[in-house]
DNA sequence: CTTTTTCCCTGGACGC
DNA sequence: TGCGTCCAGGGAAAAA
């Protein structure tokens, strides 16, 4: 569910609210959260920790300690953190609480339980991440040139490449077919067949996506709910994603879907090329 | 090494 | 209403 900028929208909404603070307690019901660590194990150790900083890289939530270890959250399809009111009902998805030290609650939702949380001590987080996440897309860190480079030898479809977190950190499956519909490429296109411009335009289409992404609260289809709860309006402006039959909206030629990368995938044959 | 498939979970939508 | 099938935003691991 979540991709960059409904993580964005998460970090945004919780980090007034956590940083500085202590956990005071923490309770973890699902078992496979910490995998392949003991939850209660986990639990006991972030209790007295206090939040110096919550940041995100790709699709990961990097609760940084002052003690200098760190929380690596991943919200996989159906996580979601939450401030948890006083009046907050019961929620059958409840998979943690974190209790913090000025009485407010952060609740961890996770309906399909496939998100994780790992702790780790001071120096392990960029060895961990170094052969998971490529650099931030947004940062302007990467380059069409260095893109070329990575991708001259690369004969899957350029949407499965996109995928890629160590390449392009933080798309997921919508905003990469909303950044291929931008940049006007075909999905199954070979990504090693890309010129220098397609590259150019390529980057600007996955900027593109991911900041109107960023500036709607993200993307609710079902599950995603930013730290307060509320629900984002992205899903509202989709120009391929799940419009199978619809029109497009630069040429009118019905949207069409396939498959890529293991992935729904939905492009306009018409001005897709 | 790259690419594809399978699997981890649960629930909703749809066909019969 | 009930049952079976397929699909879903993620990525790790296994298989090819």
């Amino acid at each position: 569910m979540p991709e960059l900028p409904e993580v964005e929208t998460i970090r945004v909404g919780l980090e007034p609210h956590v940083v500085g603070r202590t956990f005071s307690h923490v309770e973890i019901d699902d078992p496979r959260l910490t995998r392949p660590h003991d939850p209660m194990e986990t639990a006991a150790e972030l209790i007295g920790e206090t939040v110096a900083a919550l940041e995100r890289r790709g699709k990961y939530l990097v609760v940084r300690f002052e003690s200098g270890r760190v929380l690596l959250i991943h919200l996989r399809m159906t996580g979601s953190l939450l401030l948890l009111r006083n009046d907050a009902p019961d929620d059958p998805y409840r998979r943690a609480v974190i209790n913090l030290d000025n009485g407010s609650d952060v609740g961890y939702r996770d309906v399909r339980r496939f998100g994780t949380w790992l702790l780790l001590e001071p120096g392990e987080l960029e060895p961990y991440l170094a052969s998971r996440v490529g650099d931030e897309v947004l940062d302007r860190r990467l380059s069409a040139r260095a893109l070329q480079a990575t991708l001259e030898r690369r004969r899957a479809p350029i949407k499965a490449v996109l995928l890629d977190q160590r390449m392009f950190a933080g798309v997921g499956n919508i905003y990469a077919d909303e950044a291929l519909w931008w940049a006007r490429i075909h999905p199954l296109r070979q990504a090693s067949t890309l010129d220098r411009a397609e590259l150019q335009s390529l980057l600007r289409g996955v900027r593109k996506s991911l900041g109107h992404g960023i500036a709607r609260q993200g993307a609710t289809l079902r599950d995603y709910r930013g730290a307060d709860g509320r629900v984002g309006s992205m899903q509202r402006e989709f120009r391929v994603y799940g419009r199978a039959g619809e029109p497009c909206t630069r040429c009118g030629t019905p949207i069409e879907k396939t498959r890529a990368g293991g992935r729904g995938t939905w492009y306009c044959p018409g001005c897709q090329l």
